[in-house]
DNA sequence: ACCTGAACACCGTTCAAGT
DNA sequence: ACCTGAACACCGTTCAAGT
């Protein structure tokens, strides 16, 4: 028993490699790891669902997750640490000239935004509500941390207009966020996401007044 | 009977003039009411609720529309009706310049965005799904044409970069919408909102490079 | 400490039956 | 034509009881 409860981490799908695996194990991580997955794949999550699919009783839950909101914050938690973690690296495999870096972040932001929809909407959702956790908070932060930097370093070399560098960096996120409920709700022109989301840098970074 | 159902449109709160003023009557249009005042109020709608609050049976709405979602693609497309006649008077109403324009309809689409976020969402969801209602589309480009008007005009005039209007119109509306999100998503420094989408407007049409 | 089973108050949807 | 009432298969949450 203890010997799955260490493997559940790495290989996942621990419910069919022993009849019972838990029953009392790692509930909390599977409960975790089956929530992410069902959210993506269905866009919806119920808890006695989770419970049916992991073998326990639809009761088990609560004694990890004081409600359904409890297990959301989690999913949020972890959201945002991914996205800090996707961010991080297109701006590590971008090259060094602010722009290509923008357009990477931009890429890297619009596709989790897209694969994982229902996702994103938990943690804007999050913020919503004034009693967000703190970890939330601080995940989030973290999160943005990378975009930010990257304007207030352009900033330093005369390349982006001076001033708090929150001001612009939440212009050009927002038209990121935008791209991506709009490519989500189907509103976009076929054609390629990166091509639209490279044009819409390029605008940003120019403008829009003919050169 | 009839006299109750001529003055609901205009009235509201129809329920009340008299004991039990529908059961026949014009159940459909007091549901759509409803739903759309809950919507505003709660965030979230139950047909149950809905039926209890009008005084009739849980099935009743059966009658006048065939599932949840269908009552949800009704109010989707007035939702798009209003926003059109709203962009159209933000237009009307702001000075001749292309600035002031795009400014006053930003304003316009995210006082809208943030007053009737719940709305907006199903909006957004609604062209999410293949089989969307013609009607719901219709709707969506009759309530956008003003905006896009405004970039086929301000190219005409040289004041913005040749090409598709659809290109710019995206990217700017993209952004709108993103601070409208960000906005709901509690995501925006305090501040005066009309002032961050003044600021995410210059930004647009001057790009973010120091002049 | 962790989980179960029954219970409660909700859902959306269906359908025979009423007027 | 329009509405009701009972029924079905779901929810989230609570709580006494089991191990």
């Amino acid at each position: 028993m203890l010997s799955t409860s260490t493997r559940a981490g790495t290989l996942g799908d621990v419910a069919t490699v022993t009849t019972r695996p838990y029953h009392h194990g790692n509930l909390r991580a599977a409960l975790l790891e089956q929530a992410e997955r069902t959210l993506a794949e269905r866009g919806a999550l119920s808890l006695r669902e989770l419970a049916r699919e992991l073998g326990v009783s639809h009761a088990a839950p609560r004694r990890h997750f004081a409600d359904k909101q409890a297990l959301l914050d989690a999913l949020t938690e972890s959201g945002f640490d991914r996205l800090g973690r996707e961010l991080d690296a297109a701006i590590a495999g971008a090259a060094a000239d602010f722009t290509a870096r923008l357009t990477s972040l931009a890429c890297a932001y619009v596709d989790f935004a897209t694969q994982r929809a229902a996702l994103l909407e938990l943690m804007f959702a999050a913020k919503e509500r004034p009693d967000a956790a703190a970890g939330v908070r601080a995940a989030a932060d973290r999160a943005f941390a990378a975009p930010l930097a990257l304007f207030h370093e352009a900033q330093a070399v005369g390349e982006v207009v001076p001033g708090d560098p929150k001001r612009v960096a939440t212009v050009a996120w927002a038209c990121f966020q935008g791209l991506a409920a709009m490519a989500n709700g189907g509103m976009l022109e076929a054609g390629s996401l990166d091509d639209v989301v490279a044009d819409a840098v390029d605008r940003l970074v120019h403008g829009m007044r003919p050169r």
